[in-house]
DNA sequence: TTATATAATTAGACAAGACTAATTTTATAA
DNA sequence: TTATAAAATTAGTCTTGTCTAATTATATAA
């Protein structure tokens, strides 16, 4: 088993390793983690003396076959607690995150299954992540922003791509949820606003940063 | 907030502190949680400097209100994860005390109270241990062991004493539980051996080291 | 291509929490 | 009361995970 830090340090790669594309540096993850770079530097040395990571100063860290199954199980048991505060103990959804960072690393052989199966076999978390199944595989994962539609596109927001809590809490105002479905009516050139109707609701104007941190489903 | 490492000293002080009459001291200290009398004393120093405890040579180590408040929710969010454990999670009562353990070091203001909440407000832990409330209070706790009764009496088991693994398997072996009628029969005096019906089976001999791990409840 | 900014790395320090190996106190028993 | 055992304490070390400051390497822009 591996320390709560060596965790941590898992998931920020993991995490990185998802929006591809790019390097996976010192400097990307000493952002994602808010440590000094001094310190993942150490930290790599550590996780690739353990053969979770490798490391090349050309192609940046990247998970081993060890590092990817255990990056996998701690997002799996993070999104699993996200399901249980929300939906047992009636946190909201800006709310669960912090709690589920430390309680993604009590350690126990069954306890994620055992949650998993209290819980009704979930397949996305509340903000709309897939969560990973005991064998590893990992349910679809959205990718299409609220900002990347045509206008006149009718979507369902399927995923936040941002889970602060101020984002989450003016998505609580506006009456935004996973599954709510919105129309976007028009783009505006300027500066990339969008105007759109929240399920039937009137018309609202959002930013473009608001439309690129919502990930939607959309049939057309 | 404390660190684990201070929770787990403050717990295991309260405990001591429980089982009244003797003097709490280092070494009282480094047998329950197996730490180095060395390790001890460099605890007791940093919770004396944070004013959790108090230390007095002669005395021994007592907890100060606000160690005292602080032990008592610790507790209580063990128990709670405890309850937990085996009601909603389908675990045995021998394997829920060690993650339970881990589970109540994590730090939410709400988190003890939805879980209470969630589980309709449980007064006692599947051990027969108090749950101490919101508000501090502890429910009665029971103190009569087995091994105390006179010959003849009808008892019900209330909590055990010990709660190893080894122990609460042969409970499960002999099907006794809490709330189990136990009835003594005879009291052997050679070794304090035991001879007992359980529910309404045949007779069994156990030994007075069992006898004295059972707190019973019994009207008479 | 050369200057400059950014990133990576090294060196050295620190706090927490544990340990071992003395040493000093205190208790117990002859 | 004195010898011996047990407990408490001190001194010094170690590991983990972090940091700052200095240095080296790399990328970028004039
Ligand atoms: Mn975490
Ligand atoms: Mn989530
Ligand atoms: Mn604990
Ligand atoms: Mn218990």
């Amino acid at each position: 088993m591996y320390t709560l830090s060596e965790e941590n340090y898992l998931k920020a790669i993991y995490r990185l390793s998802q929006e591809k594309g790019q390097k996976i540096t010192p400097k990307a993850i000493s952002d994602v983690l808010g440590n000094n770079p001094a310190s993942v530097v150490d930290m790599i040395r550590k996780l690739v003396e353990k053969e979770l990571i490798d490391y090349d100063k050309k192609k940046g860290v990247h998970l081993t076959t060890q590092g990817q199954k255990n990056a996998v199980l701690i997002v799996r048991r993070h999104r699993l607690w996200e399901v249980f505060l929300l939906e047992k103990l009636g946190y909201q959804w800006d709310e669960i995150h912090a709690i589920a960072e430390e309680l993604e690393h009590i350690k126990d052989d069954t306890l994620a299954d055992r949650l998993d199966k209290f819980l009704e076999f979930p397949e996305y978390d509340p903000h709309g992540d897939p969560i990973p199944k005991a064998n590893g595989k990992v349910p679809k994962s959205y990718s299409v922003t609220l900002a990347n539609l045509k206008e006149g596109t009718i979507c369902r927001v399927a995923a936040v791509r941002d889970t602060s809590s101020t984002f989450l809490q003016y998505l609580l105002k506006l009456d935004i949820g996973i599954g709510t479905t919105i129309q976007l009516i028009e783009k505006i050139p300027f500066d990339g606003s969008l105007v759109i109707s929240i399920g039937s609701n009137d018309k609202t104007t959002v930013s473009q940063k608001f439309g690129e941190s919502i990930l939607v489903d959309h049939s057309n």
